[in-house]
DNA sequence: GATGAATGAGATTTCATTCAT
DNA sequence: GATGAATGAAATCTCATTCAT
């Protein structure tokens, strides 16, 4: 079960990306951390931006993943962005620094590879509006600003990758569950969020992330 | 009212450092954007980190300067907690090459810098803190876990920088107003802001950044 | 009259190119034979392609310049061709380094340099070309296939870079007139070049390459 | 009759170094155009120089045996010049890459390898020298400088190899017999090539070169 | 025979910074 | 005040080559 240097790279490339920036982040640095040479690093990426985009691309592909699995079998607008809102958190909690890289490193991208990324993000990002657009339609949600309304509880969750520690005294899934409250209340939803909603989060998150609250 | 070479390389490095990054903007760039020869930058700025160390100071000192001031004349935890969101988010739609650069580039700074520049954000931090826990003491909010309230609000709030365009359908102060709303429904607290609390946040706010809304 | 940077480290890039050819030398061959560091280099050039490109632009460009003021004045085809070979073998047998460069690396540009370069030298050929047929429509040359006795003079005069040596038995002027009287043959010229063509041959040289034979 | 695996080594080593150059053409470059791995290279050459130097040699070597072998049954000085240029003119149209190798490379080679290669050359052009002279030895050439025209002769005979095309308007045979042409017209030969000379230089072409005009 | 993995050395170019003028 | 000239250090990336499998 040993690591393959592609994946030692990999973690490397996200640790270091996540702590100095991509641009911050020298090729020496990534090769020393993965303890090979910089020569070698060439074997298991093509230039940094591959790296940098390969690291993007799979977080959200999961992100993207996970959203869909998990609102297949969730009707209830409140069950939905409960669930969105869990998984987000979560996923920015257990990894962090993938995340912190996904948010920050967009400008660092080439034109054609921003492109994509922002393509993927924005895919994303339209679940939450869609989600958010079924409340108020359903008339469970009182969000004046549906846009202002879903940029704030974006920027809310996904906040959590700059803080969060596993070591803090907050086991995740009471975070999550902190976080679905105050979503629900930002909302105006009367509604406890119902259990159906966490359990079904938490099925995903463990087959996409293999998070284990 | 022309601007001194001073201003204008303050101006072109917070831009700069804000589209690309500390490390992502050389010397050179910041000396293009200045309209200067990146020899005479070194008139106008010690080091390049320096120049940075300078954009965040400011920009606390500001911050820190306009919470103060406004808490002295509110006694209302929900009134204190209205004008702290207000001031930050105008201050972030306002400031938001300013703020950004606060916001990403702290790893960035050499060890004793880091250290100043993350006190006076501690320090701006625990008005925020103060203000909750008054308002928890008080009995008007709920706020079960203080301090993950507090992140979450404050990340938030600091995400307008993110996306907010003045160029947008949503004028400035009914951006803060329904910030604030959004902060009161997140602790619980039944009554609605008061006029008194975004009064008082603009005055300042006129005074420190000098913002019309 | 000292040589500026600029001109030191132009000449010991022709030098270089010719020897070692364009890949063949470093940036740190250029420095070290410039008398200054690797990075100084580039306050006097772009990339090291742009001082290819300059070098051998300059060299067409003169070619060029040579070759139409030359023609200028002489009307009778065996003049006229004299003329270019004495003046494309004067410019090669002076200019060595500078020809073979021109002559061995078009294929080291990118393709849009490529293309400009490429233009010049065809219309210096072109040149050549028509002088030809002008010989041949009167009746003064015996050139079968015009393109390829074209061909055949433009590399057997462009070969003296390759072997002439300024030490050796031969001065210049001979060479020169040696190499007319071999063209004229081979376009089965049967008048001697008369004088004026090598006279005025020799003044543009002087006045284009500084050449004083 | 498919190629073996060294000979599509060989093959892509001459087609790229004469169009990329010698230092122009990576190891990997060759790899990929003969279809193999870099590391499986190194079963088929020894290092990159050996590849040129095989190449080198063997063009040289061919070009010696086709010399001799057809002076051997020619003893009219024309008869042997007209005989040369046809085989030269010849090699250098059908494999214009590997005699552009020759040509451009010298000053790739090391110090030992450059001796041998040089020395191969020279060994050539002394057949030419020899002939010209014996032509002049018998009044029927008239060179006042022979070595200059034995190298203004060679220049424009290989200069054959950089543009010709066989899909060009001229066929081989009636390209070396021009070149034939020219060379007796500037030795001020005014016997014409009898067909012999280029009956025995064809011969011997199909045998060196497997060349069918 | 063949190749993925590996690398020291070196490629070109940019970096932030200094200094004489 | 302003800047062209200069540079050591470092940037990203490629080089030819070796070797265990």
């Amino acid at each position: 079960m040993a690591l393959t240097t592609e994946q030692r790279v990999r973690r490397a490339a996200v640790k270091l990306f996540a702590a100095k920036g991509f641009h911050g982040t020298g090729i020496r640095d990534l090769a020393q951390a993965a303890g090979i040479s910089s020569a070698s690093l060439y074997h298991y990426m093509g230039t940094k931006e591959d790296l940098l985009v390969g690291i993007m691309r799979e977080c959200l592909d999961r992100l993207l993943l996970a959203a869909r699995r998990t609102l297949d079998s969730l009707d209830d607008p409140a069950d939905a962005l409960s669930a969105l809102v869990t998984l987000h958190v979560m996923a920015h909690a257990a990894q962090p620094d993938e995340t912190r890289v996904v948010d920050h490193e967009v400008s660092a991208l080439s034109r054609p590879a921003r492109r994509r990324i922002v393509g993927l993000r924005d895919e994303y990002e339209d679940i939450w509006a869609t989600t958010i657009d079924q409340g108020v339609a359903a008339g469970v949600f009182d969000a004046p600003e549906p846009a202002v309304t879903r940029l704030a509880l974006l920027e809310m969750c996904t906040g959590v990758a700059r803080w969060y520690s596993p070591r803090g005294p907050l086991p995740l899934d009471r975070l999550a569950a902190r976080y679905a409250q105050l979503a629900l209340r930002m909302l105006g939803s009367p509604s406890p969020p119902r259990g159906t909603a966490a359990e079904r989060a938490r099925e995903v998150a463990a087959q996409v992330w293999r998070i284990r609250p």
